[in-house]
DNA sequence: TCGTAATTTTGTTTTTTAACTAAATGGTGA
DNA sequence: TCACCATTTAGTTAAAAAACAAAATTACGA
């Protein structure tokens, strides 16, 4: 039980992390899409990913090539689910994120069009 | 802002902090005392506490000889204070935590007495 | 089935963190 | 002033974490 709840409370508390979650509660991302929004490698990304899931904080659907992956809210419990969402209002503001949601904007009008589309 | 919340919830993602941080809500404790409670070098102990001092998650108040440490719940905003509650509601049921707040108990018990009066 | 693209895993390096012992600091009371 | 006790700081070691490149895996589509 504290080990579950460091486990949560380790996943994020990383800045890198903290993007990733902030982006995925806004929008719902594959790896290559992350990557794009807040740079890293896909292999970086991809460790940051695991250490959520392992955390039960994201989760990750199958379509196509792609997995999307979005904030797990149903595997949280009352608690876990208000701490981040005042984890995720804490960082609101910060100019990394808003710049990084901007991101998440443009790579959602460019799926509308052709990139993610065969 | 991004870095604050990191700061924040890293001092909060250790096991050891979180038993710290445990017991300082349910009673103000000095270093000695919290030694005797979790266990740890008192120097390991004091590292933790700069940690939680830093995040400004706890505060100390001078009485004599000893540095009284106790969360500084005037320095959080309502988000923090919230995870912090949520954070301390979710261990609240663990044994090691149930274990230390019984020392705890004890320590009281004997400041009573003599152990901390001249 | 084969190649390609997305993702994960492996192996490695660098940095950070947690713990200890021992030494330094700082305040109390004799 | 001096010795003592609580606490902090320094110095060290071991373990964990974050990043990358490269290799392995997986799943479509031709």
């Amino acid at each position: 039980m504290l080990k579950e709840v460091n486990k949560f409370l380790k996943a994020l508390a990383d800045p890198q992390r903290l993007r990733i979650v902030a982006i995925l509660s806004y929008e719902e991302l594959c790896v290559c899409e992350i990557k794009i929004a807040i740079g890293f490698s896909m292999a970086t990304i991809s460790q940051h990913l695991a250490v959520l899931r392992e955390a039960e904080i994201v989760t990750g659907r199958k379509e196509q090539k792609w997995i999307y992956y979005s904030i797990d809210w149903d595997s949280l419990d009352k608690n876990q689910k208000d701490i981040l969402t005042k984890t995720l209002d804490l960082i609101s503001n910060d100019a990394i994120i808003i710049k990084d949601k901007e991101k998440v904007e443009k790579i959602k009008a460019q799926r509308a069009c052709s990139v993610h589309s065969s």
